[in-house]
DNA sequence: GAGTCATTTCGTTAACAATCGAAATTAAGC
DNA sequence: GCTTAATTTCGATTGTTAACGAAATGACTC
């Protein structure tokens, strides 16, 4: 567990304090996902995406992992963090009930990067 | 306990995303205390400092009370809200041994509204 | 190693948040 | 009800953040 002092606190809860992040959590939740399927869902540009997911893995809720040519991005299975690690098993339980987080999570259950992540 | 969709988490986090609003709420965890009192320990001006409160009050982290000419600030005791009533008693756990908020807490242990609230 | 496609970085814009001082409000005590 | 003092609201400024498109990078495939 890495120091534990009050900018650690707040940049994890800073991770936390946009829907957008928000819902990837949820999204990566179901399964561990590339960039252009996490993008398709939230619907928003590739770069901000992009940006989202520097900041939840910065803060220690998100790894990524090299796969062929995509980037794999899951939930962190070992937290370094001491606070990630007692956030992260309650925010499991939350927003299961929200309307746009299930949708999120119904498509993230379907979705083909093999269909959708052309141009 | 209320509704729990994505914006009310959202709030809760934003809520927690600044280090001066983290510093209140474990200064309040000391005690409960007036405005002024919160303002000469965070060094901040007033207008500042009640603008913090009204954010962790919204969110459902304190409740105010009026006590003669003084508005008093506490830490919730009933939560309403789902989420601030799991991540409450985390977070008074959390940060005792980062240096700023051991002096703040020590500082709220001994401040005294009639000699510190005057002007 | 050239082409292709996913991902990241960069530069910009617009919206939001933190801060302050000053003015307005509220309440206590006389 | 007037005075005084605490608290809140207002307006302005500054800094930060979210968003986008375009350009740059990286990596697989041939």
């Amino acid at each position: 567990m890495t120091t534990k002092n009050i900018k650690t606190a707040e940049r994890v809860f800073k991770a936390l304090s946009d829907s957008n992040r928000l819902r990837i959590l949820k999204i990566l939740q179901v399964k561990p996902m590339a960039v252009c399927e996490i993008t398709s869902i939230l619907k928003l540009a590739t770069s901000t995406v992009s940006n989202h997911l520097a900041l939840l893995r910065d803060a220690g809720f998100i790894q990524d992992e090299k796969d062929g040519k995509w980037v794999n991005y899951r939930l962190t299975d070992e937290y370094i963090e001491k606070y990630v690690s007692e956030l992260a098993p309650l925010f499991r339980e939350w927003l299961e009930d929200d309307p746009l987080v299930k949708s999120d999570m119904k498509q993230a259950k379907i979705v083909d990067r093999f269909v959708i992540c052309k141009q």
